[in-house]
RNA sequence: GGACACUUAGCUCAGCGGCAGAGCACUGCAUUCACAUUGCAGGGGUCGUAGGUUCAAAUCCUACAGUGUCCACCA
């Protein structure tokens, strides 16, 4: 046997170890079986990868994801069981295409609509693919498990399949609906964006008092205030009791006498301002509500590019920002102007993929209806029968009332279910060009809804594409194959269980479940398990603006994937955030260079050992294997209860300063004495062969590379598919 | 406005009814010996505050304070 080197060096080690896994083709459970490693009927174990975002590279969040991943998969792959880790990435729509279109702009100064749908898309599909191949790269450099033979993407042909088919179904169900809807509106990228895509920043702005006839009305933004000819006000308020629902008032107004129509309703707070408001439906979501409850009239006073309609009559053509000192000039000359509140500060709505200020309009798009009733048309979901009347929203609370989801941490489920019960229809169209076109064609009046185009001349396919997250909710079935009937969704779905991060909890996983239980009658998988966000030090989140971004992949570099690894592992409670500092890493990778030293010891004073079938142990011997045995069971223990920080503690704490520390030293004694030298000897190489086992899942490189030169004389096998020490 | 989480050593956090813990940092000593990416020893904490439950509370309950996150239609 060649003896270990001084040090573990984790740059020559591990892109060896992980050609070495790829080429055994032992990623890939068809093979394990194939090799007799695992039986056929051996229990399955699936995680479907949270595809990353083509956009660019992973980030330490991802890091850990797949860490946490990994170690699940490796675990379970021990246990001897059938175990999948199915990888794949995202389109996502977009934020690809915006990522493109700020290239673009910055390059050659253009748009996309200057280049053509055709020319931009060849763009963002190359822009894509370079992205998916550093991610890839960046994937296995962590030591990613996954079986990429059955590797997947949002956009490819199977899932395009899979979109249609479901798009369709739902159509035919009358869960998708084409209507004209309030809906936030992006002026800048030209698209809409779902409630979930808008981040809100807090914003000081001037608040106007207007004279509004016999009324004093208040608002932030007088430039939509043209149209406005309802007046609203609370039923029970008293200042105001004379005055009559629908009743009509003369008054002047920006551009002369108007009649204004009284309106009372619950929604108006009494407290705030003067308790009286008038409303603009076209582009304000509460005003829309109102004047659906109330059956009136709506008026488009802003264009898609934010400039102001005929309606405002001077202003007309003029962009809304130009158009306010405008307008408030105009309203101080006709005396409608009575004062100006300086100190106020509200919320304003803006794209968070890149985009501009939401403009909410009233446009048609389409959207899935979550409250329609339904009969539920599949078996064997428990808890609902066939041809129960049902909602979406009940589906995606119910499964995870009765547990047929769980999710970890718990206290997420609460705020699960709050946001589904105030979770609106979901408008799934976007203006943009990346992504699943809407499978409808349109010829005149007639609309045809399906998988495959019209054969028949004269038809024009719905010009929008689909919102991200309709494709990523299918994703737990259509990386199995669905909507065919495959062996692969019968194996391992439901999967067992999705890991990802709390952030993107109503994004995507309220999704899958919704998509998964309407379309076949399956929870998408058993567990959730949430992860925290990576921060700073000082914990912020990393952004490349403040400069304080960790690279994965320079961690790697420099002190290895395992100390990268257990940097992310260990003091990452479920749910919390995990602030990282690079003196963490450093410590890890001394971690691993402990382990080796410790195989090198161990290496070093069994050469001479034969094989004893019953060595004669001391007590202290027998203590040391009873010590490590419940070291085992705890460890084991741990995992399956998915605390894998304490897990990972557990055997960093028993590996340095139960082994190191005390036996080691203890056996340098015990090796010089002729009388115990071989039942410690067999002590140590058991100990050490059973530890590198259990660290496998944690740090898998220098577990295997070790395992490799001390233990391993079959070479074809290695020590990814040893089985775990019971 | 509502909800949730966090508050334990200088820093990052674990412990979640039974003698206050780990890593990093700090101090002293050791070392051609598996490892300086090391070893041994050590200093350092009224477990946010105030009550309550209990034989026993960092741990369970209540209130309060600070910090953070999420949600919400205040024009």
């Amino acid at each position: 046997m060649k003896e270990l080197a001084r040090a573990y060096n984790p740059q020559e080690t591990e892109d060896r170890i992980y050609q070495l896994w790829e080429k055994s083709g032992f990623f890939n459970p068809d093979v394990l079986i194939k090799n007799k490693v695992i039986k056929k009927t051996a229990n399955p174990f699936s995680i479907v990868l949270p595809p990353p975002n083509v956009t660019g590279a992973l980030h330490m969040g991802h890091a850990a994801m797949l860490a946490v991943e990994d170690i699940l998969i490796r675990y379970h792959r021990m246990k001897g069981e059938r175990t999948l880790w199915l990888p794949g990435t995202d389109h996502a729509a977009i934020a690809t295409e915006s990522k493109v279109e700020q290239i673009l702009q910055k390059k050659e100064g253009e748009t996309r609509h200057d280049l053509g749908r055709e020319k931009f898309l060849s763009q963002v599909q190359q822009f894509a693919k370079e992205s998916h191949d550093a991610i890839i790269h960046q994937v296995k450099k962590m030591g990613a498990s996954l079986d990429w033979s059955r590797e997947a993407y949002t956009l490819d042909t199977e899932r395009s399949l899979a979109v249609k088919t479901a798009f369709e179904r739902m159509y035919k169900e009358g869960l998708v609906y084409r209507g004209d809807r309030i809906v936030n509106w992006d002026p800048k990228m030209q698209t809409t964006v779902s409630d979930d895509e808008i981040e809100w920043k807090e914003e000081q702005a001037p608040f106007y008092y207007l004279k509004y006839g016999p009324f004093t009305i208040g608002t932030a933004r007088p430039e939509t205030k043209f149209g406005d000819k309802y007046v609203v006000m609370h039923p029970k308020d008293k200042r105001y009791a004379k005055y009559k629902q629908g009743e009509k008032i003369q008054l002047e107004w920006i551009s002369g006498i108007i009649s204004a129509t009284i309106i009372k309703d619950d929604s108006v707070d009494m407290d705030f301002g003067t308790g009286v408001m008038t409303i603009t439906p076209w582009h304000d979501r509460t005003d829309f509500e109102i004047a659906e409850r109330h059956n009136l009239e709506k008026e488009q006073i802003i264009d898609q590019k934010g400039k102001l309609l005929s309606i405002a009559g001077e202003f007309q053509g003029i962009h809304i920002k130009k158009a306010r000192p405008l307008l408030v000039e105009k309203l101080k000359e006709k005396g409608l102007l009575k004062k100006i509140d300086k100190t106020y500060t509200h919320r304003i709505a803006t794209n968070s993929r890149g985009g501009g200020i939401i403009e909410p309009q009233i446009m048609r798009q389409w959207f899935i209806d979550v409250k329609k009733e339904f009969s539920f048309p599949h078996t064997g979901l428990a808890g609902i029968k066939k041809g129960q009347k049902t909602t979406l929203k009940k589906l995606m609370l119910h499964v995870v009332k009765t547990k047929q989801v769980e999710i970890l941490p718990k206290r997420f489920e609460k705020i699960y279910f709050h946001w589904i019960l105030n979770l609106r229809d979901w408008c799934i169209s976007r203006q943009i060009w990346f992504g699943h076109q809407i499978p409808v064609w349109y010829k005149g009046k007639d609309i045809k809804v399906g998988t495959a185009p019209p054969t028949e001349q004269g038809w024009q396919q719905d010009p929008d594409t689909l919102d991200t997250w309709f494709s990523s909710g299918l994703w737990t079935f259509s990386t199995l194959g669905w909507p065919k009937k495959t062996k692969d969704f019968d194996t391992y779905h439901p999967t067992s269980v999705l890991e990802t991060g709390y952030d993107i909890l109503f994004f995507w996983v309220a999704r899958m479940i919704l998509m998964s239980t309407y379309l076949i009658g399956e929870v998408p998988f058993r567990t959730v398990y949430l992860h925290g966000l990576v921060r700073d030090e000082q914990g912020r989140k990393m952004s490349k603006s403040l400069g304080n971004v960790i690279d994965p992949l320079t961690m790697v570099e420099k002190y290895g994937a395992d100390a990268t690894r257990l940097s992310l592992i260990i003091g990452a409670a479920p749910g919390n955030d995990l602030k990282l500092a690079e003196d963490r890493v450093k410590g890890y990778r001394n971690f691993a260079n402990k382990l080796w030293n410790i195989a090198r010891f161990i290496q070093m004073n069994t050469e001479d050992y034969k094989e004893e079938k019953n060595p004669k142990l001391s007590s202290k011997d027998t203590k040391i294997l009873s010590d490590f045995k419940k070291t085992k069971q705890e460890v084991t223990k741990l995992i399956e209860e998915y605390r894998l920080s304490q897990a990972a503690e557990t055997l960093y704490h028993y590996t340095w300063h139960t082994l190191a520390d005390k036996i080691l030293e203890d056996s340098k004694e015990v090796l010089e004495n002729k009388k115990t030298r071989s039942a410690r000897q067999y002590v140590l190489s058991m100990v050490l062969q059973e530890l590198l086992r259990l660290l496998h899942p944690f740090t898998p490189f220098v577990t295997e590379e070790l395992y490799q030169q001390l233990f391993l004389k079959d070479k074809k096998k290695n020590l990814m598919i040893e089985s775990w020490p019971a």
